[in-house]
DNA sequence: TTACTATATGCAATAATTGCATATCTATTT
DNA sequence: AAATAGATATGCAATTATTGCATATAGTAA
């Protein structure tokens, strides 16, 4: 399922036209993406926590020549299921 | 942030009452999980994926008593940040 | 609809992360 | 306020993420 095909739903469920389903869709994960970027963890009780996972600075290498590489540190954004998920999804 | 105060701020983004709010957002988070059940991915662009990983049984060990354990196959939502996301993080 | 952009896949070596059980403590929801 | 959910901590092995790059597919924007 894509975005287009989810907000098709949401459209239905929340009873918006498909412009306006999009818009509130948008506007959360704008939401939750602010907060993330404010280096704040959304937790989302019965779904899951999104948070940003600082990585450090590493040697990799480059599978297909050897060569050693540099690698930056970098951040990236990490979703922790709830235990509520490992349940529906495990019977 | 936690989901009290995420559904405030939505409140005041999408100029619906509280009640309002948690309702609309809780109709996408079960949009998802249904989607998930049915073991289809929901691929959202410019946000990330949501996808159920399979995961083999395999040999674990309880920490507390260093006892080796079974463990059972499972299945976990995991989430895989899109592209834009890393490069919000990482400049 | 066309043109553009994002994502998936494959390769392999290595580094990082996960997940296990369980009690306790804290946060959050009802 | 009571009840539920989540965080924490622990050691160690299995799993997966990461890198570059090319290609294929899918998705989105104009």
């Amino acid at each position: 399922m894509n975005k287009k095909q989810l907000v098709a739903k949401l459209s239905g469920s929340l009873n918006l036209s498909k412009a306006d389903a999009e818009r509130t869709f948008d506007t959360i994960t704008n939401t939750i993406l602010d907060a993330l970027k404010g280096d704040d963890s959304v937790k989302i009780a019965g779904f899951g926590t999104y948070k940003v996972a600082k990585r450090k600075a590493r040697i990799g290498r480059n599978p297909r020549t050897g060569e050693q590489i540099q690698i930056a540190a970098s951040q990236k954004v990490k979703f922790l299921p709830a235990k509520a998920l490992k349940e529906i999804f495990n019977k």
